[in-house]
Order: C-alpha cells, then structure tokens, then sequence
DNA sequence: ATCGAATACTTCGACTTCGAAATAATAGCA
DNA sequence: TGCTATTATTTCGAAGTCGAAGTATTCGAT
C-alpha cells in the first residue's frame, strides 16, 4: 500500500499561517520584513472584518457599498447635505454606479432625493428615519465582532495600538500623490 | 455683500479629518470609543493602500484580483500546486469568477493550466516565468510606497505595532464563524 | 441679455462578478 | 465490475460597475 502522492490534503491554513507565509514570500521578493509584518497584518485584518461585517450586512439586506452611503451620510446630516458625486467620491465608485445606488436605496426608503433649491444641477442626498435606524442597527452588531477581535489586547495596549495608527493616518495627508 | 449660503464649499476633507468624523459618527451611534479608533483606522490605511495599489498595478497591466492570484501562488508554487477553487477561496471571489480571471491570466502567459494526472477532474494552477517577474516587479514598487506609509514610525514603533497587530492575527483564529 | 464653457447628474453599452445549473471524472461500496 | 454520491470546473443568466456620451442648469464674459 503506497501512500500514492497525498495530493487530496488540504488543512486550510490558519489565518496565522497564510499571514506568516504571505510575509515570508514578500520578504522573498525583495520586501522589507518590517514594513511586511505591519502591512501585511493590516490588510489581513481588514479584510477578515470586511468578510464579518458582509455576513451581517446581508441580514439587514445591505451590501457594501449601501452600508458605504449610509455611514457617510450619517455622520453629517445634519450640518451638511451631501451630493451624488461626493457621496461616488467618498465611498471610491463611479458617479454612474453611484446613480444606480441611490435608485435602489431610495426605493427602500433609506435614502432621499431632493434638488438643492440653490442650484437645480445639484441633488442632496438625505438620511431617512428608516436608513438613520438602519444605520445604527448595523454599528452596534459590528461593534461586538469588533470588540471580539479586540479582546485578547488590554486597555492599554489597545491605547497604543490606537495611537500608532493615527500617526499613520496623519502621515497619509503628507504626500497625498505617490 | 452676503455670503448667500456656502453650498459650494467643499474643502476635499484630509484624510485625518475624515478619520476623526468616521470614529465620531461610530461612536455616536452606540460604538465603543477606543475600538472604533483601531478600527476604523485599519479600516483607512488598508483602503488608501489598496488606492495606491491600484494605481501601480494598473502600471503593469494587473487588476486587484489578478494581483490577488499571483501573490497566492507566488508564496506557495515549489511545494504545492493550486487548483481553480483554492485560489477563488483564497482571493474570496466565486469560483465561476476564478475561471475568467485564470483565462485572461493564461491568454496573457501569467499563469498555466494543467490538468492534474492523478485526478484528472483537478487543474493546477503554476506561474510561468513571466508571472513570477510580474510578481517580483510588484512586490519591489508596492515596498517603497509601503515604507513611506511607514516613515512617520521608528524602527522601535514599527516592531511594537507589528507584534500588537499580530497578537490579534493570531486571535482570529480562536472564533472562526462569528 | 445672450452665448459658450463649466458643472452635475443620468443614460448607455461593454465587461466583471455572482449563484445556480450543467458537465466531467473519481471514489466508495455492493 | 457497475452504480451512486461526491468533488471540481465550466457555462449561463442576472446584476453591479465602469467610462463615455447625453441632458440640463448655472456662471462668466461680452
């Protein structure tokens, strides 16, 4: 009985796993191994979460670029309206996807269409009370898978955690065009 | 003069400003402070990088999913050949999907099919020359955009961000299906 | 006041992706 | 060996996205 080539193998490597081997090939080409950890541990988390959060979008009805819109808008509702193109702009999609978004989401009643009585070129989008709750329901369920992926950090390396960050957030606006 | 309303002021937020709304809005809607930070920040430094990414991928010709399938079997081809669904499963796209990615990719002379001897309903998947180049040349441009990103951090930060980035890698783990 | 350029949104045709059904080959069991 | 269930890929129709062209409104210069 030869063990005929196990080519029917196939653990499914651990998200640690893919992690370090992905790091490993990057170094390989020629990748800086510290700049490979950071980077490459930033995109594999947000990418995990991205998968979490569309597992829950879907139970609301929402995909992605709907749950896009409905946290731009909410987070300036009040002070400022915002328009078709700035909403394309702000969640990175095309002013015409952006069109089709809107027909969709206004059908269901989270969004509102209204022309701007100061220039009737621009439309202003709004949250509707629906889209406002709708909203609110998808940041508290994303928040717990949140806190979860937080857990094994205490508060204070959370803190230090938070604060590297932001230094390379701040960094981004230094050479915005690379 | 009146300033008749400043509809069209629109100041193009940085992306700092942007990040500090984002956390706001999260925070106002019932999310815990400290958590929305490190996510959210996550969030905005993996998606400014995929904007650069694109950008330079587009320079060889690549889409973000192309990319995806040359760096899954740039870390793994001496040992393990890879079949049309493991890929799709890697890079989260359908498997119908990977069966046009892999077209346009062998068409071009990235990747070659081959039909798994043993098994003949299998394919492997290996990168010809011309794709281990395409992937060497991307990791090599992709690098110097990283350690910008990373220039505000010394040494001593980068590895402490690494090593708290990888402890909740490592977490992923424990509760796969949330 | 009016013409032309600029701005903002929508419509259109082509392409990509998805999920489901179709196709092909293998593996296990009688 | 022959039959059935399983595995793996591809094909197909529906839907989302993109860039370009089209339409409507406003702004500025004459």
């Amino acid at each position: 009985m030869t063990t005929r080539k196990s080519v029917s193998k196939r653990p499914t490597l651990s998200a640690q796993d893919e992690y370090r081997a992905d790091v490993a090939a990057y170094v390989a080409a020629g990748g800086d191994e510290l700049v490979q950890r950071v980077i490459t541990a930033v995109h594999g988390l947000a990418h995990k979460l991205d998968q979490w959060y569309a597992r829950q979008l879907a139970d609301l009805d929402l995909s992605a670029g709907e749950w896009a819109v409905l946290s731009r808008l909410a987070r300036s509702n009040e002070d400022e309206a915002l328009t078709p193109s700035q909403l394309a702009e702000a969640t990175s999609v095309a002013p015409s996807s952006m069109t089709h978004r809107l027909d969709r989401m206004a059908e269901r009643d989270l969004i509102a269409r209204a022309t701007d009585p100061d220039n009737r070129t621009r439309v202003l989008i709004t949250l509707t009370d629906e889209g406002w709750a709708t909203f609110k329901a998808a940041v508290r369920e994303s928040d717990m898978v949140e806190s979860d992926v937080l857990g094994p950090l205490s508060s204070r390396q959370r803190e230090n955690l938070a604060s590297l960050l932001e230094v390379l957030i701040a960094g981004l606006d230094e050479a915005p065009q690379v």
